[in-house]
Parts: structure tokens; C-alpha cells; sequence
DNA sequence: CCAATACTTAGGTATTGACCTAATCAATTA
DNA sequence: TAATTGATTAGGTCAATACCTAAGTATTGG
């Protein structure tokens, strides 16, 4: 059960490894159960599912158990949240780079 | 000086704690000297100065040293680094949830 | 030039995070 | 139903992170 209220730095802490990262990526492809999902890592499953809690406790993927295996797969609105976030500070700031340039094309016409 | 080749997960774990997350809000609006960038924190300086060398090292900001007080402001082409690459991979999951669409309306149709 | 200001450096503590092994549970399959 | 498979739980280690205080350096206003 994914978090519906998913803290923003939860979700960059959630990104800040390696290994979940490279399960995002993988993820993107399409849904994937546990063991396939760990194949690729030199890590004991247990390490790996602990990842997994990682990723799922604040929203960026949702799983459910069907058999003795569980499918995961991403969660897009988590993605969007924190990149959302990143942009409009970013547009914020290039905004007032554009004012300043403004700003200083004004006052060079008024010479 | 900026880590110039900076490493996605060291962004992500740049932003994730939200003390640095509200420097970044903050720095948005505008560069700022690191007294003033540290007021609203009940923290010591030497804290806050680890947390601001944190975002320098992974390219969020960079600074310059003005006199006595140092002056930091966004590096905005970083922060679009971690956005851009959360919309690919979400992009790319939704791409597919596209298709999906349409392959079930396709197998409508031909009911 | 002396004191105050703005950081920086050094070094220490306590919590969190990323891993491990061993043991357990639950769903298949032989 | 017994063995195997996929995942989970329990519990422990080690390194990294987030804080602190105390003491330093460099700039500047009086």
C-alpha cells in the first residue's frame, strides 16, 4: 500500500541509491515480479526487499502478491510529484535571470 | 567549485532532507549569503555549512566568496538533470500504459 | 590596530541506512 | 504430503550522515 501522502524528501531519499535507481529504470519498462527485479544485483533478497519497502513506502512504486511471488510497478504521480517540484524552482529562478537581463537591456537602451 | 560530472543518486540524496530542500526553495527567489540562507534554521553554523557543501559538491548551487561572507545561488542546469531524468522513465511507463489502451480497444473492435 | 563579524576547521556523538545470515511462512509442484 | 520456491521476519554489523562544541582564519568597521 503506497503512502498517499508522500513526503517530497522521502521520495528524492528513496531515489538517492543506486540500486533503486536502477529499479525505476527497469520498472519504467513494464511490471516485474521481486526475484526478476533482483536478479541483476549482488545482494541477498532480503537486502533487496528491504529496497523494495524503500521505493514502495513513499509511493514511487505499488506491488501486490499474486501466487508466491509479488508484481511491482511504478507509481508515475510519485515521479511527476518530486520532478514537479524540481521545475518550478527551477523556472522561478531562470524567470528572474530573465527579468535581470531585461532589467540590464532596459537600462543600456536609456544610455 | 561544482562537481562538474555530478552523479544522479548523490542530486537525489543532495535533496533528500529538508533542510537542503528548503535552501534550494529559498535560493529559487534568489542568491543569498550563507548567514542569511542559515537564519530560519535552529542549527549551528558549522551544521548548516555541511548541509550547503552537500549542494555544492553535487552541482545543485555554487558559491562565491564576497569578503568575509560567502554568496550562493541555484545551478539550475543540475536540478533539471534529476527532473528530466524522472520524466523519461515516467514517460516511458506511460507510453506503454498507452499502448496498452490500444491494443484492448483494438481487441474490442474486432468482437 | 583592535574588536567584531562571517565563516571554516577539527573532532566527537548518536542515529540511520545498507548490507549480511539464519530461520520462518506460504504457495506450488512432484 | 513432502520438497521446492519466492518472499518475509528477526536480529546483528559497519559505514555514512546529521548534528554538536570549541577553536581557528580572514575581512572590515571603529
Amino acid at each position: 500500500m503506497p503512502n498517499n501522502q508522500p513526503q517530497l524528501n522521502q521520495i528524492f531519499q528513496a531515489l538517492a541509491d543506486p540500486t533503486r535507481m536502477a529499479v525505476i529504470a527497469r520498472l519504467a519498462e513494464g511490471p516485474a515480479a521481486a526475484s526478476e527485479l533482483a536478479a541483476p544485483f549482488d545482494m541477498a533478497l532480503p537486502s533487496f526487499t528491504q529496497h523494495m519497502g524503500v521505493l514502495e513506502k513513499c509511493g514511487l512504486v505499488t506491488s501486490v502478491k499474486v501466487g508466491r511471488s509479488r508484481r511491482y510497478q511504478l507509481h508515475a504521480a510519485t515521479m511527476q510529484k518530486a520532478s514537479t517540484w524540481l521545475d518550478e524552482r527551477r523556472t522561478l529562478w531562470e524567470k528572474r535571470l530573465n527579468r535581470l537581463d531585461d532589467l540590464l537591456l532596459e537600462m543600456h537602451k536609456e544610455k
